[in-house]
DNA sequence: GTTAATTATACTCATACTGAGAATAATTGG
DNA sequence: CCAATTATTCTCAGTATGAGTATAATTAAC
């Protein structure tokens, strides 16, 4: 291995740049939406440079003036740099991304910048109307393809283990929170359009619209942590605005989670943890029994270090 | 800022380094461990440079070359490039930090490399056999002189409110995963040795030993890290041996969590939860009822997505 | 070779939490 | 006033959890 033989070394490691990437998110009509530029097709990100006093503010830097919207709520995702990234072996590029929570907003984000939905780029992850059709129908009969077409006896049951996990599929449940498994598994059968270009149309619809590089895998990731943190900290408030229905937050939470829950246990969940107070006042903007508005009790953060959101079981 | 003005600059970040920085954790004899360089005040880390096949490699790399410890489980920790760690302002270091787990083997570590002990650098992390002392007769007070230090009333109640929390006063309860708040807060009290130079010799030997530049702090995200996810997935397998007894399983989630655990109720969540089978052998290593050896069911990991070890709760 | 000490393993029980569904309340639109 | 719609409250069974007790299989001591 090089590196054995080098010292601790300073030329080497000077061709090195670094790449923040941010995740942000919002969720407006029960939509999630995720920041774009390139129309759609790119994730906000600009390089690390001296004049950032932090990762975190070099990227609200450049997300700030890629999309012209403030950031909130930030926490890191992952960092990598792997060498088949980015063709030119004589430069390394690490990326380091990040997920960020806001609201959208009146103001209409710059040029370039437009909001996109979540599920454009992963059909096959909103549950919320039952099965997507097209996950029986396509998805999976391509993914069997693919498994048989493994070189070998123990790779096709390892191809088919992994499918039924992250699908789903005998028995095993469908698990939210396995958003990147899927698309890995979807990329490793050429099944998405940055594994392969001429996806028939089927399957092109099947599984969405892709991105540059790697950021539909890092969006991926994004979803995946947020689906996972909401049933341990009460992060779904930062998408909220100040008043709000318990239905609108369990409308929130289920669009981020891709499933519906059980209104009566939602509830109690919210409540008996104290997470909301009441305003006192209601909100007769639809028809049926007004609802009560609630506030988010800012104060949880501050009187427990573990507060939960979590999330109760399906419901058809 | 700065940054607005730039163009999606080069030579900028050309002055950027990355280090890669392991936290290498093992259990020996009920012992929690980390491996150090530089007799005990630096964790294993090295530059990442153009040779590495990515980061982990890289991070694989010069921990193989520094102990001659290879490593098996690894996660990432986290990144960092905070400005006012190093002085110098023209060029700057990104730091991603890793988890590893191993066990401590016979082979003698090389030169510079040795195991010391977690609690060596935490001494107020260890609950297992009781509160230490030195909490509540040196910390405590030490912690509430610097509260009432502060300049006005409302940040003195806020720096009373996250002592409470962190260190679990005021009928807060222990959470022994807080243990980086805690770290930060003895820091910001400058009452560890990476913030004052001049402690006197209670407050030093309350809390612990200091490591280099930012050390401690890496450290004791592994920590918290590793004492969170035992909880929800089965890495403690990575720390034992192939063979073990429960209560050898028990006494390692205990040295990392630091408390310990009801005995039945480990074993009725181990055994439920399928993680472990009989070897059809048993120990006489020691007195009483000799006890079942136990092997690791690796087909978990293929079998769930997501497996659990949660700790049941404390015990006196 | 019986007993005490020690550790392993198996039960018991009250309480809390969860999933699922039913019942009741307060509206709007005919 | 009635139907439709949404909000809110209760009930109930099943499961998980914290805590303690009882029994089993050893070794060490006498």
């Amino acid at each position: 291995m090089a590196s054995k033989t080098n010292r601790r070394g300073n030329e080497l490691s000077h061709s090195i740049a670094a790449e923040l990437i941010a995740v942000l998110v919002a969720v407006t009509n029960g939509q999630p939406r995720v920041m774009t530029i390139d129309s759609g097709k790119a994730l906000p990100s600009g390089p690390f440079e001296l004049g950032h006093r932090s990762l975190q503010s070099g990227l609200r830097d450049w997300v700030e003036q890629q999309t012209r919207h403030p950031l909130g709520y930030i926490e890191q995702l992952y960092t990598f740099a792997d060498r088949d990234r980015v063709g030119d072996a004589s430069r390394r590029i690490i990326s380091i991304s990040y997920l960020a929570l806001t609201r959208e907003e009146q103001s209409a984000p710059a040029g370039k910048a437009t909001w996109c939905d979540w599920y454009d780029y992963f059909p096959w992850e909103d549950h919320r109307h039952g099965v997507p059709p097209a996950l029986y129908q396509v998805i999976v009969p391509r993914l069997n393809a693919w498994a048989d077409a493994a070189d070998n006896f123990s790779m096709r049951g390892e191809r088919r283990q992994r499918m039924a996990i992250a699908f789903g599929l005998e028995g095993h449940g469908w698990n939210e929170e396995l958003v990147l498994q899927r698309y890995e598994l979807l990329y490793e059968a050429a099944l998405v359009g940055e594994a392969h270009r001429g996806l028939n149309n089927d399957v092109r619809s099947a599984t969405g619209s892709s991105m540059t590089a790697d950021h539909r895998r890092i969006l991926a990731t994004g979803i995946a942590r947020l689906r996972s943190k909401i049933k341990y900290r009460p992060v779904v408030f930062e998408l909220m605005p100040p008043l709000f229905t318990l239905l609108q937050l369990q409308r929130t939470v289920e669009a981020l989670a891709g499933r519906l829950v059980h209104k009566p246990n939602f509830r109690r969940l919210i409540e008996q943890q104290e997470l909301v107070e009441e305003a006192g006042e209601t909100t007769a903007e639809t028809v049926g029994r007004p609802a009560k508005l609630f506030r988010f009790r800012h104060a949880v953060l501050d009187e427990r270090a573990v507060a939960g959101t979590k999330l109760p079981s399906s419901r058809a």
